[in-house]
RNA sequence: GCGCCCGUAGCUCAGUUGGAUAGAGCACCGGCCUUCUAAGCCGGUGGUCGCAGGUUCGACUCCUGCCGGGCGCGCCA
């Protein structure tokens, strides 16, 4: 509807004075919103004001102009000039009624679209490290990317979900090393447990499985592991400790062997992790091994075409990019002194082998902690000869998590960190999906464990859904009072009074905002339209008795009620939250 | 110190990328169940959009400077 009110309005532009006019109007900047005041009509648009400077006209007299030069059309019933200089559009009944019968033509594609056909977006999340379960920070990342990667696949964008497993350096190592240690203790050895390993109960079960399979085969009693660095021991010390744990067990064991403990760790650590996904309603195309990454030799061929196009330089010894000349506030070592290349340096590698292969756009998700690497990330991409506009990052700001009033403090070492999987099995799938996304990506959230738990009218969950199970209890109801819904039976002009617009209104919208919601990557604004939608049904519901006696009215109600059950169906598909149909 | 995010009703947050008289949920007050599910509906109370300037037909929105809160500033990942 829009976007038809749009293509007039650029027609009435362009057979007004040309000349003067296609200068002053960019046609993107015609722009025709919903009103937001039934006084103001159904639609509105301010071009006239937009141009009026460039046009050196009056932005009245341009809109009369352009009011008077509007072509005909079954759509509009009056467009008038108000205000400063607004274009208001008054809709056509009928016209009301093409969303209607769009809706139950399409099912569940209503609401698709094709604005972003052409484009090839990767879109990679969650990414968390495989050294540990996910926790709830990494399940707000979770529930945005598969969100907005199915808003994008809505509107048409070839759409590609990536995770990045960050199986190699030193945080696979220490979860290595972890479990190695835990490994010895059941094979009876006496161990002093690092301060800074991963001492959190999930490595148990791991060695115990690694102990299992390869039994005392890995065991070496050349390493001395009985003496610890003190937990109150500085941290440069302590990491001296761990690195020498590892340094040791990877000479007594072979670094091959050594890395089989690594390959287990991280093998059973993104079982975990993929479980975890998959039962909260994720799901990737790929997921993609640094680890690979570096076997390939893609990073030494990254690095060589950023030396080659300049923008790499020695110093101290180590290797930087020059990421200053990107914006960034100082350049960046990729290869240490030590000639073992940075976690940069993958990333480096890593994003220009998305554009290799062959994805044009490529959106991170990422916590707000890693704001500071977009643009050497970016800078990189650029050094690179990819566009400035490849690279997208979405910063999520924090989750916190609250029980009633109280703030739950989280450490992931200790493992005293609330899980994804415990939050999950506490709220369920359907309440964690919507709260994650019920905030704009770049507000703190504050979870609330009692609000998301309560089955209760504050829980703004179960009132979406309930609109959905409300029209299924209507359709059986039908059938008890022995009636069929026949929808070629329907008379939609005797729907007439304010509730049922309210509903047509609101069915009409869906694909804007579905558009919306993808372009803007806000998909907190799909939840507040089903918020929105379900508030009119719910009060058409309470205002009007659907199932009445004569068959044109009844059916023509049913099929507006069955276009907003489909419509929340489809919303909420794309939330991954579930539309059930009773309650 | 520098960078990013936030500051809107008592609380938690929207605000269609600069539009007309700033909205919703919760909380509070008052109504609606012999009628398709009351996990619902209707009405009411509640605002110096952090502060001060600037840009223009028009600013919660853009710019500058302050104030307050969060996060980040490794040859860690």
């Amino acid at each position: 509807m829009k976007s038809d009110l749009e293509r007039l309005l650029r027609e009435a532009l362009r057979s007004l004075v040309p000349a003067v006019l296609s200068e002053a109007a960019d046609p993107a900047q015609v722009v025709v919103e919903r009103a937001r005041d039934v006084q103001h009509g159904d639609f509105q648009s301010n071009i006239a004001m937009r141009i009026a400077k460039a046009a050196r006209k009056n932005p009245r007299e341009l809109a009369q102009a352009l009011v008077a030069a509007l072509p005909k059309s079954p759509l509009v019933s009056s467009a008038e000039v108000a205000g400063a200089g607004f274009i208001n559009f008054r809709l056509a009944r009928d016209a009301w009624f093409t969303p209607l019968k769009n809706v139950a033509a399409q099912g569940a594609a209503y609401g698709r679209s094709t604005v972003g056909a052409g484009r090839k977006v990767m879109i990679e999340f969650v990414s968390a490290n495989p050294t540990g379960p996910m926790h709830v920070g990494h399940g707000r990342g979770a529930a945005y990317g598969a969100t907005l990667g199915n808003l994008l696949e809505a509107t048409g964008h070839s759409t590609y979900r990536e995770y990045y497993i960050n199986d190699a350096g030193r945080q696979i190592d220490i979860l290595a090393i972890s479990v190695y240690l835990r490994y010895l203790e059941l094979c009876g050895e006496p161990i002093a447990f690092p301060s800074n390993g991963y001492r959190a109960e999930y490595i148990l079960p791991v060695a115990r499985a690694l102990h299992a399979k390869r039994g005392e085969a890995l065991k070496r009693a050349a390493m001395d592991v009985t003496r610890g660095a003190p937990p109150d021991a500085p941290a440069g010390d302590k990491d001296k400790h761990i690195d020498g744990l590892i340094e040791n067990a990877r000479r007594e064991l072979g670094a091959e062997e050594f890395d089989s403990v690594v390959i287990f760790s991280r093998d059973a650590m993104m079982a975990d992790i993929r479980n975890d996904l998959e039962e909260f309603g994720v799901r990737f195309d790929h997921w993609y091994s640094e680890r690979e990454l570096h076997k390939s030799g893609a990073i030494e061929k990254t690095l060589e075409a950023l030396r080659a196009s300049g923008h790499a330089y020695v110093k101290d010894g180590a290797t930087w990019f020059k990421s200053t000349d990107y914006g960034d506030d100082e350049d960046r070592v990729i290869i240490r002194e030590n000639g073992v290349g940075t976690y940069f340096a993958a990333d480096i590698a890593y994003h220009y082998d998305k554009r290799l292969r062959g994805h044009d756009l490529l959106i991170d998700v990422w916590g707000a902690d890693h704001h500071g690497y977009v643009s050497r990330v970016r800078g990189a991409l650029i050094a690179l000869g990819a566009p400035a506009d490849c690279f997208e990052v979405t910063l999520l700001q924090l989750v916190s998590l609250f029980r009633g009033g109280e703030k739950l403090a989280m450490g992931k070492r200790e493992g005293n960190f609330v899980t994804l999987r415990e939050l999950r099995n506490e709220v369920g799938n359907d309440a964690c999906r919507f709260f994650y996304l019920l905030r704009s990506h770049d507000q703190a959230l504050d979870f609330d464990l009692e609000l998301a738990k309560s089955r209760s009218n504050e829980n703004p969950v179960y009132y979406i859904q309930y609109a959905h199970a409300r029209v299924a209890s209507v359709m059986k109801q039908l059938g008890s009072k022995g009636y069929t819904y026949d929808a070629a039976a329907a008379d939609l002009s005797l729907l007439t009074n304010v509730h049922e617009q309210a509903v047509l209104t609101a069915v009409s919208k869906y694909p804007e905002i579905v558009e919306h919601a993808a372009l803007a990557r806000a998909p907190h604004s799909l939840v507040h339209f089903l918020r929105d939608l379900a508030n009119t049904l719910h009060t058409y519901y309470n205002a009007e008795q659907f199932i009445v006696e004569e068959a044109p009215l009844r059916n023509a109600r049913l099929t507006l009620v069955l276009a907003v059950q489909q419509v929340i169906r489809n919303g909420l598909g794309i939330l991954g939250v579930s539309a059930p149909e009773t309650m």
